[in-house]
DNA sequence: GTGAAAGCGCTAACAT
DNA sequence: ATGTTAGCGCTTTCAC
């Protein structure tokens, strides 16, 4: 193994002068630091992690904890996954990951063994027992989600959070349809698990959407679903049965979303004209479902990337930024349309199968409706 | 920070007791050993990773190569990273994500930083640029796939590497249906780019689907697809006009599989009579499809298990133990039946939906049809 | 602008 | 069965 020391001998100076060269914190002639550079690229130098992570007490490494409870939509956390280790590399991070249910043993790990600089915490629920090892810690943390009710009562913890706008995006789902002429919406949500644990991205959207459908004057049921076509099946017959008047679905449930779009056509209400469906999901489920959905888009890559930055900011000596709400966008896609002047009282007449919208061509012109920030 | 120099302060041994209590690596008396643990709870103590690495020259970490390029499920990818975490934490390990694309420079920074004991190698294709450098290395690294065509060529390389038998898994499906009569085949693919990539499990695939089909005398057609509703149509509409005698798809593409079966429905091809579906899939996408797919399992969770089993096997001293290629498992579900009697010559009359088979109920009684070990 | 030297916290001979 | 001690490879004062 190719050592500090052995650079130096090589380069003829000391080993201090070539530790300063790699961190740059102390002018080096020019001469004497190409010398240096050419004998770290000639030996194929590479510091010990082990060692410079002991005599610095940094290791460069940001730790994941991403425990993947029932219910989640696994791509999505994949993709905040990949993001955070895009940018954490990008920064010269390594990114170490905790898929475990260990929880507040988990940070104390991380805390106590000095394994990493930080840590960056997934699926945030209220009351999360991780909170108090976390304020308690040396180590700077990011949540992605909000541990608290409010993003203020986040702020006055000292909690640097990063999320979507929950509430904002389920008012801007109710708004978008109202604006549409629909008085009934249900909302096909999260699995129940997913509620139970607290988890609070699912509550805030709900809060959102029954905010907006008060202001709006909309009617508004909520069933939480499994991602199963049965499960999608049940509740939507049900809501229909309930709510004849229903012409819109919100969805906030990745898995539910396929299912959803074969039980409509199955039932012959055509998607938009009979059924508007509104989603809350990833741009790239919106886009391409068998009908492209009219979405709020989940921004998974921006929350890992600004995760990343805030934790870079925070290690290199800045304080808490505080909580960033990312402002929903929501794009008009084909899945959403007028409300049908008299909403079909059942299931449609049988006549034969409807025409499943073919997606659209790639590119193609279509009606974009691109607001930032929704009511709230 | 509390150090092993405060334990063994509290406790009143030297240092180096401490440690052996920590590592086992010497018998200690039941008195100082019961003294000494309790120092060790009550003051929190958790040895310093970093101190620990130089000094032993063992991290603790085994690093995860996983560049997630297009065309690969993502949910599968995830399986696996959770099942090695999982793993990895109950043999003592932490994981280290690496998800960039940089190959071979990220093994030589595994490799000459210390940063990992051993690595753990993903989306394995046929001349990876990593081979090199990891036979060069010194630390130990097992494939999750095959960067040879063939497990005798891996094994003559001194390569540790766990996958699927997907030539088997070929082989085994086109025997399935074979022995149901069927003798026009079609096989929609991976993306284009995976096969472009020289990814070997889809090239190994093929073989095995090819050598079967020869074998009972059956016509095989192949067709690489994006996971899109668009492109799974154009692709199995055109096999049909190819083909009329095609009686049985084999999918191995996850995104297409609800395309795939929204679109037979649409052309009112009903799931197995008309047509036979066998997918090779992970379990859980077969199980939740809106037909319940008879498929063979991508055992990502065992193959993850594996990996790291082999791994801390070869950390131990053990020499590699050569390539672990998984049996094939098929499973019988609704999707595949008897071929038809008469194939019809195009979409069959359009005399309304076909009723979309419900999932089965959960534990219903179902056909299953278990052979561990297919062909090849 | 450069060197010398004292650790960082732990492990593992080498002693007894 | 336990203690002593010499590093592991790097960072960072302190000194010139």
């Amino acid at each position: 193994m190719v050592t500090l020391a052995d650079v130096a001998r090589h380069a003829g100076v000391s080993a201090s002068t070539v530790s300063y060269v790699l961190s740059g914190k102390r002018s080096i002639s020019a001469p004497t630091r190409e010398r240096i550079q050419h004998s770290i690229d000639a030996l194929g130098y590479r510091p010990h992690a082990g060692a410079r992570a002991l005599a610095s007490s940094r290791t460069d490494i940001l730790a994941l904890m991403m425990p993947l409870r029932t219910g989640l939509y696994v791509p999505v956390m994949m993709e905040i996954a990949m993001a955070v280790t895009t940018t954490a590399r990008s920064h010269g991070y390594d990114v170490l990951l905790l898929t475990g249910e260990e929880g507040p043993e988990a940070v104390r790990r991380v805390e106590g063994s000095a394994i990493a600089d930080a840590m960056i915490v997934m699926d945030v629920g209220l009351d999360d027992p991780r909170l108090p090892c976390l304020q308690e810690a040396e180590r700077p943390a990011v949540f992605i989600g909000l541990p608290t009710e409010t993003a203020q009562a986040a702020d006055a913890a000292g909690l640097d959070c990063v999320d979507l706008d929950f509430a904002a995006a389920g008012a801007r789902c109710v708004e978008h349809l109202a604006g549409l002429g629909h008085t009934g919406i249900a909302v096909l949500g999260e699995p129940p698990a997913v509620y139970e644990r607290g988890t609070g991205f699912a509550a805030r959207t709900l809060t959102g959407l029954r905010a907006a459908a008060g202001a709006h004057g909309v009617g508004l049921l909520h069933r939480p679903v499994d991602g199963t076509y049965a499960a999608v099946a049940a509740a939507v017959t049900r809501v229909f049965e309930e709510r004849p008047g229903t012409t819109a679905l919100v969805v906030q449930n990745e898995a539910a979303v396929e299912p959803l779009l074969a039980l409509l056509r199955h039932q012959g209400r055509a998607v938009p004209e009979d059924v508007s469906v509104v989603a809350i999901c990833p741009d790239q489920v919106a886009v391409h479902a068998s009908v492209p959905l009219t979405a709020v888009a989940v921004p998974a890559q921006e929350m890992g990337r600004l995760a990343v930055e805030r934790l870079v900011a925070r290690l290199a000596g800045e304080q808490p930024r505080g909580t960033a709400l990312i402002p929903p966008l929501l794009t008009a896609r084909a899945s959403t349309g007028p409300a049908a002047p008299a909403a079909p009282a059942g299931p449609a007449a049988p006549a034969g199968p409807a025409a499943p919208a073919a997606p659209a061509a790639p590119g193609g012109p279509r009606t974009e409706d691109r607001h930032g920030r929704g009511g709230r």
